[in-house]
DNA sequence: AGGTTATCTGCAATCGTTCTCAGTAATGAT
DNA sequence: ATCATTACTGAGAACGATTGCAGATAACCT
């Protein structure tokens, strides 16, 4: 075990401590060959502890996130893993979606990192009046809360991706379009939200196929459900997320419907695998690696610069990929019957 | 700005620094309510940093990934989170596949964390004699390295799998059964190899058509090209993992050639859209999650026990989900008529 | 009451660094 | 040779908690 501190180099080489740690920082020092062996010989590695006592600094970045199985968020983390650079870590904490560990995960973060990257899971007014008190760099990826604006973010423009799926979904001929949200309560959600809404007001459509519901896949699959179960079914959906989309194809796996023919669908967010789904999905993509390195640079501006930086706000862009799983519509006749027939 | 230490506490209440420490460690002292507002009022958050200096304790767990993109090692992440407890958190790193930022994390990760769960790149001997000076619990998952019994494991019964897999494309009829493999250098890819031979040896089958790739999807597309190009090319396909499973469907995408039509694929590790592909992928699934808490668990075993518990082994079993991506096999003509068209 | 134990307390050392301050040696300019 | 400048050095005070020790108080026996 490597109980070898400062002092034991020290004595080793013959000079002071004060002149290992100069040289440890980085300085010119005298017996630079000399202490490099000493250190190499005893195997000395320089406490992280006391360093963090003395200097404040740890040298470790926290990255929250309400749920690291989700593609989306694993990019980002690779992504802010490759900006964050030799010198600093990343402490990874993954919320779960609930409420009660992200907070009690900020709370234990205070002390043990220099700044934190997240993505917070609702909007409410909870979250600011604890930030402010937090005295740490914050930097908000893919959503923020209410007072957002006081912090640095980077954030995806959701409410053109939103718009170009449901202007293609129109384009293709559809009226019943059905868009199964996210919770209003948090930044895309609420986004995409609007988009749709834009887009459906622009071409005279009313949104009576709204369902909001919760990010997850199997809150996908429910709302596939009961839009199905409507009498007057969609003929097109647009998916507020990954694992929603996942969700809304097994609903239609199960009852047989078959894509696009029967309806069509374009989700928010790609997948590694959406051209290997029957039928290849059409998505609206961004660069998740990208909003993870940004936020990761816009950090470690932070850190370096001290924490009165102004913040700044950056929009990573959106792009509709075209693949297979979006047609014209059917008549809603042949919709119904399918669905009987399920 | 929290600058607030513990003498404030002390001075504030009227007692002495030590009660307030004595006080915050859980031992009962007098004035235990003053003790509570005081902390509150002033806002005091303990220091973690002191702390760690003192006790020598951090109370952060590092997990080592090679690549946390992968759906399987995130789910690993997520079980060990789930595990944690309260007084813990989880420090994530994700070394990328690359061999040089695994040592500098390593070495990083040295008193800024109490254990390390880690599923190591390789089985080379470089990792063992360094963690036998790391003097810190570690707890392999997924992976080992070379003397990798000295330290716990929670690990995948790999052999069993590739024959299950293997023995399940015999039993269809195939004889010309290829394996995508995953490095040799690996621990999954070294068993999983000896499950797909032993399976082979025992219907006497030959093994020409085994390739050793690199666990990444392109690895999994070039692979299942240069099987498509021999002249006598496989009736079925083993992939060693999801994201060479992925790699190989696109390869077959590309080519229009269609499963199981044409061609069997089975691959090791379960994947979120399984169902969704075309056809649904037959694969060996396990439990990345419970993976994951049991090594986690295993952790704090280690960290309340004392370093000198001795390592336990655990054995996650394997199972085979039946979906629709394996057939019997088609003459080997059929198959080269189809690869001179494409 | 006196003695023993149990409970709580404050003092002060300690953990392993960093960093200010004052001091010494070496170099260059005059 | 003298002085100014530069380049490096060591002593020692922090940083903010934990903890062994010994003393004080209270509680319990006989």
């Amino acid at each position: 075990m490597s109980t070898v501190t400062i002092t034991d180099v020290a004595k080793r080489v013959g000079v002071s401590v004060a002149t290992i740690s100069r040289y440890l920082s980085g300085f010119t020092v005298r017996n630079e060959e000399k202490i490099r062996e000493a250190i190499i010989e005893l195997n000395y590695r320089p406490s992280a502890a006391a360093r963090n006592l003395k200097s404040g600094r740890t040298g470790i970045v926290a990255i929250v996130v309400p749920d690291i199985t989700n593609p989306f968020f694993a990019s980002i983390v690779e992504g802010a893993e490759g900006a964050v650079g030799d010198d600093r870590m990343i402490l990874l904490v993954n919320t779960g979606d609930s409420r009660e560990r992200e907070e009690k995960a900020l709370s234990q973060l205070f002390g043990r990192v220099d700044g934190v990257i997240m993505a917070p899971l609702t909007e409410d007014e909870q979250g600011p009046s604890f930030f402010s008190q937090f005295g740490l760099p914050i930097v908000f990826v893919d959503r923020v809360t209410q007072d957002g604006e006081k912090f640095s973010s980077v954030l995806t423009d959701n409410v053109k991706g939103a718009q170009l799926a449901t202007d293609y979904l129109i384009g293709h001929g559809h009226k019943k379009i059905a868009m199964i949200s996210g919770p209003l309560s948090t930044t895309p959600g609420k986004r995409r939200a609007d988009g749709y809404r834009a887009a459906l007001k622009k071409a005279n459509l009313g949104d009576q196929y709204f369902i909001e519901s919760d990010f997850s896949e199997a809150g996908g699959y429910a709302a596939m459900c009961s839009l199905l179960e409507r009498d007057d079914a969609p003929t097109a959906v647009f998916t507020a997320n990954n694992l929603m989309t996942i969700g809304a194809l097994h609903a239609l796996g199960d009852r047989g419907i078959s894509v696009p023919e029967q309806i069509s669908i374009i989700g928010f967010d790609d997948l590694e695998f959406a051209e290997l789904i029957n039928p290849p999905l059409t998505v609206i993509a961004r660069d998740a690696r990208l909003q993870g390195s940004q936020a990761m640079e816009l950090m470690i501006k932070h850190l370096n610069d001290g924490v009165h930086t102004p913040p700044e706000h950056s929009m990573v862009d959106v792009q509709l990929v075209e693949r297979g799983s979006c047609g014209a519509p059917r008549e809603s006749q042949k919709v119904r019957s399918n669905k009987i027939g399920r």
